[in-house]
RNA sequence: GCCCACGUAGCUCAGUCGGUAGAGCACGUCCUUGGUAAGGACGAGGUCACCGGUUCGAUUCCGGUCGUGGGCUCCA
């Protein structure tokens, strides 16, 4: 006699046993259909699950975030029943839910190819139509393992023998087919449909180089056809942020194969840049950094002391001479810990603030490269604070404080922080490290910022924050970062006199807040879709004429506003007017400043912004204060609608 | 580095079932002096990524190299 308690509150009971579906029923003939599954005190079933108890229960349809995972889920099943119908020799593996649909990696002779994915998919809408219900049936490891290993399913029976032997193992079947799986599932396949097959791709089983490619299909999947195509477009809507495409279209920079993994900056990419550095440097010197300039390539012997020979190796590029092996660094650690060396320092010259616009080369593989976000030469906002153990935390604080004010002066409010702790390949002894995530656990504590763990990440020197913001598209970038390192000042013999005489060797923090120019700027012209704010735009506004009579007027605007500080353009083409604002709006220059007749005679401009909105006529001094206080406001208060 | 796909004019892309190629935009010249997202005419521009092989002949077919893209791994 099953008594069910829904969210609301309300009771049910039922004379004898009854699944979940049928609860579902007995409220509405609508929620039946919807119900794609159960959570019976807090634990996820399928909608044919027989409650024999009393029992809270809440139905899970598709608004539900549980229930959208689902139906990814039963997807990226129907995918792998699609794949073994048409190549029964196809093994199947492993097929989780990922951010907006699932893979599913397969184990095949040969490479899929675009033909057999639109094969798939075409299958996958077949076997949806037909409605198969889904089953769930269970079987002890052992037996599920011989009967995988029976159909010669190699990797499944691989995946449950790693299961304790004491567990049950569940099994999902529709129509002829049957896979292994937690579930729980969608009751039938006909719940699927709004489906999308995306991309083919190698992966390693279980993620490790080692191991043989499998063969892995992307898809995406949602409740409804709507939904489907909204992401979709959205999609395509990432694309044409794509920072590559921008960067050329705005003649920001290019790439060439003559130097792979670098950028060639053009006068307007390079622009930016300086804005972006002269204005990270102001806020450094603000705050007590001193700035200085370390060597790109240091002898072997350095790095050999510092750890990076032997834990760094494979990522420095070697230059020779005069039978010296060198290396061109790959971080701006060991040369700053060799200025802090220079002079005797004291304990009253702690936190001493080194900060460099490093310029840095790490081999990556050539996998890894793309555009401006990875890069094999690339420059860091770098600095090292020498400290004590006990300034480690107003340290930590004061940077925290510093990042986030820099964050939200690019338009960036939405961060997010994340511990990573001892890697598996590092330097230094477990009891430093000890000390060392001691010291970084209470600094963060001390934040008050809320963080996640990320476990095995940190650097090989120490461990780390990672300070991850969230872009106008949702995306995720990890740019900041701040680590704590108790070894390598006493691996490259650095000291400083404490306030007892003796010698001691200072802590160091490793931090950045943009990390990379480089990929700063690929994020910021994603971000903003090349529409940089006023203050980053590499030209600000653009003065043009409409006949030639007043080209010696916007001569004179343009000057002024330069003098004013305004990185003004000037188009005197024999073009139409609607020409130019159209040239200079796809160009993405934030003010467009129209000299006609009337505004000579008023010594006045026509004001036109990028977004198309018309500011009307303002008189030269007017313009460019306009333009100044939208620049001065940086990313926070945007005029521009 | 590994898997797959791709590489044709500055850009976006057609095309050649093997007979050295075409469009639009951009560029140049000329006409046009036009008030807020493309005025018109003409013209120039390509070792079809590179190196080999097959062939009478390769941009096209095959192999390799390099690069790019999407993944894997890695990561700022």
């Amino acid at each position: 006699m099953p008594l069910i308690t829904l969210p609301d509150g309300s009771q049910r009971s039922f004379d004898k046993p009854v699944t979940v579906g049928q609860v579902a029923a007995s409220i509405g003939a609508g929620l039946a259909r919807a119900a794609l599954a159960g959570e019976v005190d807090g634990t996820l079933v399928d909608a044919s699950h027989l409650l024999d108890a009393d029992a809270r229960l809440r139905i899970i349809t598709s608004r539900d975030p549980e229930g959208l995972e689902m139906i990814r889920h039963s997807t990226a099943h129907l995918l792998a029943q699609a794949v073994q119908s048409i190549y029964p020799d196809a093994q199947v593996t492993i097929g989780p839910v990922i951010d907006n649909g699932f893979y599913y990696d397969f184990a095949f002779k040969r490479p899929f190819t675009p033909e057999d994915l639109e094969k798939f998919e075409a299958r996958m809408q077949e076997l949806a139509k037909a409605d198969l219900p889904i089953h769930r049936r269970v079987l002890p490891r052992d037996e599920a393992a011989a009967h995988f290993r029976a159909i010669g399913e190699r990797y499944k029976a691989e995946i449950i023998e790693a299961i304790p032997q004491a567990e049950a193992i569940s099994l999902y079947g529709q129509g002829d087919w049957e896979d292994l799986c937690r579930g729980p599932h969608v009751p039938s396949t006909g719940k699927l449909g709004a489906f999308k097959l995306m991309k083919l791709a190698g992966a390693y089983w279980r993620g490790d180089s080692r191991n043989e490619m499998l063969q892995r299909v992307y898809g995406t999947a949602w409740p409804d056809e709507k939904q489907l195509k909204a992401y979709l477009t959205q999609l395509e809507e990432a694309e044409k942020r794509d920072h590559r495409r921008l960067g050329r279209e705005l003649g920001l920079f290019h790439q060439q194969e003559e130097a792979v993994g670098s950028v060639f900056w053009h006068p307007k990419g390079h622009t930016l840049w300086r804005t972006i550095e002269q204005y990270v440097r102001s806020r450094l010197a603000n705050d007590g950094y001193q700035e200085v300039k370390s060597p790109q390539l240091l002898d072997r012997s350095l790095w050999e002391k510092s750890g990076h020979w032997e834990n760094y190796a494979e990522h420095m590029f070697i230059a020779e001479s005069e039978g010296r092996m060198l290396a061109v660094k790959p971080m701006n650690c060991p040369g700053h810990v060799l200025i802090f060396k220079q002079g005797i320092k004291s304990y009253r010259d702690l936190p001493l603030k080194i900060a460099e616009f490093g310029s840095c080369h790490r081999n990556e593989p050539s996998g890894a490269l793309h555009g401006l976000m990875r890069v094999r030469a690339f420059t860091q906002d770098d600095a090292h604070i020498f400290c004590t153990e006990e300034q480690v935390s107003t340290e930590t604080v004061k940077f925290c404080n510093l990042l986030m004010e820099v964050y939200a002066d690019f338009g960036f409010t939405d961060v997010r922080v994340k511990f990573a702790d001892r890697p598996p390949q590092r330097a230094g002894s477990d009891e430093i490290w000890d000390r060392a995530e001691g010291a970084l656990r209470e600094a963060v504590e001390a934040t008050g910022l809320a963080y996640t763990m990320n476990p095995g990440e940190g650097a090989f020197y120490g461990p780390k924050l990672e300070f991850v913001l969230r872009d106008a598209i949702g995306r995720d970038w990890q740019c900041g970062t701040l680590q704590v390192d108790f070894g390598m000042t006493e691996r490259l013999d650095a000291d400083y006199v404490a306030e007892d005489g003796s010698r001691k060797h200072p802590v160091m923090l490793h931090r950045a807040i943009l990390g990379s120019l480089e990929r700063f700027i690929g994020i910021l012209i994603e971000n903003h879709a090349g529409r940089l704010p006023t203050w980053l735009a590499p030209v600000q506004a653009v003065v043009m004429n409409i006949t030639s009579k007043q080209e010696g007027f916007a001569r004179e605007a343009m000057e002024f506003l330069k003098n004013q500080g305004v990185r003004a353009e000037i188009d005197l083409r024999n073009e139409k007017v609607g020409f130019k604002i159209r040239e200079h709006t796809l160009a993405r220059v934030p003010y467009l400043l129209v000299a006609g007749d009337r505004e000579v005679d008023s010594r006045s401009l026509a004001v036109r912004t990028r977004s198309g909105k018309d500011l009307g006529v303002m008189p030269l001094g007017e313009v460019a204060a306009r333009i100044a206080r939208d620049a001065a406001a940086r990313g926070r208060d945007l005029l521009e609608g």
